[in-house]
DNA sequence: TTTATTTGACCGCC
DNA sequence: GGCGGTCAAATAAA
């Protein structure tokens, strides 16, 4: 797909570079002084942002590495939140392409792409388990493991079978700290509720959720929708007060006005394009203001960390997972170009498309 | 009645 | 052969 995104694409990694720059001059400065609570806090938020700035450079950095057009990535983010020491992911395996049966597939799922996230569960926030990450699980397996105090649960996709959804986690309780859940995901959700996990489980729409669920054309009208309104469209209305959404085939949105100087946000599509727990955050407002949001991590009252690490070999079969399947509303996302309305007189400058 | 969970059995991998 | 992962029938819950 050339769409002549690359240099929105380099743009985005420089900004981001910068921006990490920035953050970890803070967090410097930070540490130097008192250590009272306020200043722990805006360290704590300053780490968060260095990750998320992380995490968006690694996926950026690898889809990027895979092809140089920038496009959809389903891979997660970490936020590191509790101190608690990343885990790996892991990509392996050789399958074989006349294995078509259900074992085919179970195979197959051992190249998805894999990390896993400690959740702690304290009494106080009044969280009951480690599951509710947003999404709606089924679980089918429990397995005692040899080694460990506790069995290892094991959940999939509630919309396996209506959207072919192949995600699925296990959650593992630590024998050392029984309030410390590891869980383990495998493979990224392709279903509906990767655009509606945050009302989701919740929510009483859950039920009508599941209604639209199961009608295919609901289900495709709601994705083509959703789809939509995830892309970036470009509008320029006058000059004097432009307001300007640009489309790109990849998960951030960028939006803003122009009104001699261009003004800018760049805002997470769909947090579960990237696992789950995407970070958002706001370019400068202004050329000269610079400030950025927390990320919107689904917290659900506990204290989460993951993190995500691709090794070059694991790249090509996480990417030809990704894109194989034929109904995922996000994978292998085409961007319609015919779509995107493009002011022609937009002045689409490299170096100064995000200032 | 529908949906979710439990749990023993099965299968593939090491 | 043992272990981890998954299936699917039985059961429970809504």
């Amino acid at each position: 797909m050339d769409c002549g995104f690359n240099w929105e694409y380099n743009s985005l990694i420089n900004e981001l570079t910068q921006g990490m720059e920035h953050a970890k001059q803070l967090r410097a400065y930070f540490s130097s002084t008192t250590s009272s609570d306020n200043i722990q806090e805006l360290h704590l938020h300053m780490q968060i942002i260095l990750s998320s700035f992380e995490n968006s450079l690694s996926i950026l950095k690898w889809t990027d590495s895979i092809t140089q057009t920038p496009q959809i990535v389903v891979a997660p983010t970490s936020i590191s939140v509790d101190k608690i020491s990343p885990k790996t992911v892991d990509l392996n395996g050789n399958f074989k392409d006349n294995d078509q049966d259900l074992r085919y597939v179970s195979k197959k799922r051992k190249q998805l792409p894999t990390w896993t996230e400690q959740v702690r569960v304290s009494a106080e926030n009044g969280y009951e388990g480690p599951t509710d990450d947003g999404y709606s699980w089924r679980k089918y397996g429990q397995k005692d493991i040899l080694g460990a105090k506790y069995p290892r649960s094991y959940y999939r996709c509630t919309y396996r079978l209506v959207q072919n959804c192949w995600a699925t986690k296990q959650v593992q309780r630590s024998d050392d700290d029984p309030a410390l859940f590891e869980i383990t995901y495998k493979g990224s959700h392709t279903c509906n509720q990767a655009f509606n996990s945050a009302a989701q489980p919740t929510s009483p729409e859950k039920h009508e959720f599941k209604k639209q669920a199961n009608n295919p054309k609901i289900v495709q009208s709601n994705q083509m929708l959703t789809n939509l309104q995830a892309s970036l469209r470009v509008n320029t209305n006058d000059l004097n007060k432009k307001e300007t959404t640009c489309s790109f085939p990849f998960s951030p949105t960028f939006s803003g006005f122009v009104d001699g100087n261009l003004h800018f946000q760049v805002s997470q599509v769909d947090d579960n394009l990237v696992g789950g727990y995407s970070p958002s955050f706001v370019s400068p407002t202004t050329p000269e203001s610079s400030y950025f949001s927390l990320p919107s991590c689904q917290m659900n009252g506990s204290r989460r960390i993951h993190s995500l690490h691709h090794s070059e070999s694991d790249l090509p079969d996480l990417f030809s997972a990704n894109t194989s399947s034929t109904s995922s509303p996000i994978v292998g996302l085409e961007f319609p170009l015919e779509h995107v309305e493009l002011d022609p007189n937009f002045p689409f400058d490299n170096s100064e498309f995000f200032r």
